[in-house]
DNA sequence: CTGAATCCTACTTGATACTG
DNA sequence: CAGTATCAAGTAGGATTCAG
């Protein structure tokens, strides 16, 4: 449940070293997840190539607002993290290919539910802030 | 379904306006969403509320590493969005609680899913980094 | 007790140019 | 085609101090 959180984080509170996503390192498994998903690219790219297995450069054209640097860094992560695989075909000029892994598959199924969220309540969200916002002024 | 991530970003695809967290605004559901969640301190807050209304100090303490300023402003942006209300209480000195809105109970359900999906595959994460750091030395 | 205001640092992202 | 390298800019977060 979602209050084990209280007790992930907990730990570190015994030993008050500062909680930075990098610092804390794989010490809080909801952490090291929601920081991939938390980033500007990461969700983005891995809708894409739930469709279908997509080459670097298809992505970039799919994802035009995007920097070559971002998309081939993110990729990186992702792949280190083992939810997308990269495989290099000997071509001339050589072409790769990404693809979801079993595990990649399984995160974006969970992300779903957060995306059905979204879309969902969106309304909701953007008619409290406006509300805030006036009442704050 | 997750693609409709690329329609919906798509849309800032014909106007090649940068597309920053904030500079979005609220073009993209999933965005102003997930911005929240991938925040530091969200997550964490959203947990200790599920299990009950919480006041400032108790928030403070349960989460020792957070800053206050942080506390305050995670919090002030919860609120906005709907998803956490504040009631102040007059007494002396003051007490303020804060509790989940209905929306936010809905944000909260739909968050578990990943965090369940972070606890169960958090092991193969862990190991899927320390092969690739080893292959990429 | 519950904040607000200020200053400062580190991480993230973007722009651009270059390479096998 | 699929990257890498370098530099500049923006943003999030922490430390500290002050206030109703």
């Amino acid at each position: 449940m979602l209050q084990d959180l209280k007790i992930v984080d907990g730990v570190s509170s015994e030993a008050p070293t500062v909680l930075s996503l990098k610092g804390l390192g794989d010490a809080c498994p909801v952490r090291s997840v929601i920081s991939h998903i938390g980033d500007k690219w990461s969700t983005l790219i891995l809708a894409h190539l739930e469709e279908r297995p997509c080459r670097f450069g298809e992505l970039r054209r799919a994802i035009p607002d995007i920097s070559q640097r971002m998309l081939t860094q993110t990729l990186r992560d992702l792949q280190r993290d083992g939810y997308v695989s990269r495989e290099v075909f000997p071509t001339k000029p050589p072409s790769v290919e990404y693809s979801l892994t079993e595990l990649g598959q399984a995160l974006v199924a969970s992300l779903k539910h957060l995306v059905d969220f979204a879309f969902a309540n969106h309304a909701l969200v953007v008619e409290a802030r406006s509300r805030f916002d006036a009442e704050n002024m």
